[in-house]
DNA sequence: CTTTTGACTACCT
DNA sequence: GAGGTAGCCAAAA
C-alpha cells in the first residue's frame, strides 16, 4: 500500500486490542488473531494492521507477533530490523535466525486464551 | 466500482 | 523439500 491505515476502524482496535492482550514471554500469530477476530478477517489483516501498530497507544508489542512458524518476517518493519529479536530475548524467548526457538512452547492463542 | 498491495496461510506441483 | 499459485480481508487510489 501508499499510506498507512487509519487507526480508527474497529478492526485495527480489536486487533491491537489482541495484540495487547499477549502475555509477558509469549507469542502469537497473524493467523491466530484473525481468527480469534472471526476466522473472517484475513490474517494479511493482521499484519497490515501491525504496519500502523506504531503510531497507536497505547504501545502495541508488535514483536510478540510472527508468523505462523515462529519466523519474525515482520522485523524488517521494525526502526531497527534487529529490534524484534532484541525485546523477544529480553522477554525470555530465544530467536535463532529470525526464528523464534520453542515456538510451541511460548505460543499463545487468543482465541483459546480469551474464551477462558 | 475496479485495481493494487500487504508484517499471511494453505494447497499444489 | 522447495517454489509457485490461489484464497483471504481491508484500505487507498
Amino acid at each position: 500500500m501508499n499510506d498507512v491505515p487509519r487507526a480508527d476502524s474497529n478492526i485495527y482496535e480489536a486487533i491491537y486490542d489482541v495484540v495487547r492482550s499477549i502475555p509477558h514471554g509469549r507469542v502469537t500469530s497473524y493467523g491466530a488473531i484473525a481468527k480469534c477476530l472471526g476466522a473472517k478477517s484475513g490474517a494479511r489483516l493482521v499484519g497490515y494492521a501491525m504496519n500502523g501498530s506504531h503510531t497507536v497507544l497505547p504501545y502495541v508489542p508488535a514483536h510478540r507477533v510472527v508468523n505462523r512458524v515462529g519466523l519474525l518476517t515482520g522485523r524488517h518493519h521494525f526502526a531497527p530490523p534487529e529490534l524484534m529479536q532484541q525485546l523477544l530475548e529480553q522477554e525470555g524467548i530465544k530467536v535463532v535466525d529470525d526464528q523464534v526457538q520453542d515456538f510451541d512452547s511460548v505460543f499463545w492463542d487468543p482465541a483459546i486464551e480469551l474464551s477462558l
